[in-house]
DNA sequence: GGATATTGATCAGTATGCTGACTATCAGTA
DNA sequence: TACTGATAGTCAGCATACTGATCAATATCC
């Protein structure tokens, strides 16, 4: 176990190095500059219009204190609108505008080639069984780092 | 492809983000404070005496913006002595100090626990396979990220 | 030898991620 | 209703990672 090359940990943070910057690259080619994290973030709060920061957080395994910032910076970017929510003052209701649903559709192409080309090294069979892998060894962690993944409740 | 289950970038970021939690967990316990990034370091600036910092940040995979920092922390913690090399003066051999041969001793046994935590939902053959994954796909990847592997040409 | 290119290290700036703290608000209960 | 606890969001502070720039020193080429 001496070797990094032996550490999953290692893997992990090489791996995650890799897609990051294959994300940038394909996205960034494609005239669009969102980082894969913007990404996840504008995405599910497409799918799920009027949800809140905490929310939106469980969906996609965020910490609460880093969606503060990424929601500023989709706001800022005029993909998101960010309103008090009526029901609860505490709570921020998310809305995709239509701005944010224009780049959605069009920066797709870039994202799936993107998943691509970060498992261009394995098969077709390979690259389905390292995904069914780390889902499973992810479901065995979830409760293991402060933000994990959360299902909607309603 | 719409979910993010599908999506090997967010798998890796997930994998990752529950990888860096479990390693702190366990070493936290153990009494240590080290990240994953100094660790990997230390350990590899221990097996590589009088290295310079581009070299080791191309024997674990950093950017050597990043580098910077790590050593830094290493060398406040009082685990690593940094110095002027004499064959070159642009470069700063690194080198273990006794303190920090003893911490690695001492954690080793946490770090080595943890990565079996980060697997704990996969069988023993599962996680092999998960590894061998990703090395091969992180192998074919190496050049898409700034911070590439390179080996050592001494 | 001298111009040029390259390299090692650092820095400023930006974006995740986390810890821990704090405010405002809400929910449940005595 | 007043008290207590929990929750939504934010903030300060720290540690990766990256882009792009700069400076000093070394290498290379004519």
């Amino acid at each position: 176990m001496t070797d990094n090359n032996d550490m999953p940990g290692h893997l992990a943070r090489r791996f995650q190095q890799i897609a990051v910057a294959v994300f940038l690259a394909e996205v960034g080619e494609a005239g669009f500059d969102l980082t894969p994290v913007q990404y996840a973030a504008l995405a599910t709060i497409k799918a799920n219009p009027g949800l809140d920061q905490v929310t939106l957080a469980g969906l996609i395994a965020y910490d609460r204190t880093t969606i503060t910032g990424v929601v500023d910076r989709l706001v800022q970017k005029g993909l998101t609108e960010r309103r008090a929510s009526s029901r609860d003052r505490r709570a921020r209701e998310l809305e995709i505008t239509e701005e944010g649903k224009r780049t959605l559709r069009k920066i797709t192409p870039a994202v799936e080639s993107a998943q691509g080309v970060m498992l261009r090294g394995l098969s077709a069979k390979e690259g389905e069984e390292l995904m069914r892998l780390l889902r499973k060894a992810i479901a065995a962690g979830n409760e293991l780092s402060r933000a994990p993944l959360r299902k909607v409740q309603a």
